[in-house]
DNA sequence: GATCTGACTATCT
DNA sequence: AAGATAGCCAGAT
C-alpha cells in the first residue's frame, strides 16, 4: 500500500471519484475517509478545484471527440455532507451541476439538496 | 514562519 | 431550516 502523499493526493481523489457510478453521489468526507484522512474534506474539495482548471484546456474537447467522455472526473457527483451542491461548481455554476445530476437520475429532496439516503454511494 | 483562504464538517443558535 | 462559529489542514502571500 502506497503511502498517501501530497503529490499523489489529487490523483487518488480522482481515482475514487471516477468510481462513483452514474446516478450516485459521494461526499468530500467519504472520499477523505477512503483515503484514511477523515479530516481532509477541504483538501478533497481543493483537489477537485484543481481538476476543474485542467478541464478548461482545449484538450477537453479533443478527449471528448475521441469518445473519452469519462477521461475527466465526474466532479458533479461530489456533494457536501448535507447533499448541498458546491456554491460555485466549476465555471458553470451550481445550476449546471444540479442539472447534470438530475439527468443521471439523482433525486433531490428539495431545490438545493440531493437525496443522500438513496443516492449516496457506498463502496 | 505567520497569516489568510477555502468545491468541508460538526455543533450551536 | 438556515446562519454563525470553531476546528480542520494544504497552498498561497
Amino acid at each position: 500500500m502506497t503511502r498517501l502523499t501530497k503529490k499523489n493526493f489529487k490523483d487518488r481523489v480522482y481515482e475514487i471519484v471516477k468510481k462513483v457510478p452514474k446516478g450516485k453521489v459521494t461526499t468530500y468526507g467519504e472520499v477523505a475517509q477512503v483515503l484514511g484522512k477523515v479530516r481532509w474534506a477541504r483538501q478533497v474539495g481543493w483537489a477537485l478545484h484543481q481538476n476543474k482548471q485542467s478541464l478548461r484546456s482545449s484538450s477537453f474537447d479533443k478527449l471528448r471527440t475521441a469518445g473519452l467522455k469519462d477521461s475527466n472526473v465526474p466532479c458533479h457527483r461530489v456533494v457536501d455532507r448535507n447533499g448541498r451542491l458546491a456554491p460555485n461548481f466549476a465555471f458553470n455554476g451550481a445550476k449546471e451541476q444540479r442539472r447534470r445530476l438530475e439527468v443521471e437520475g439523482v433525486e433531490f429532496v428539495d431545490r438545493a439538496h440531493v437525496d443522500l439516503e438513496k443516492c449516496l454511494w457506498q463502496g
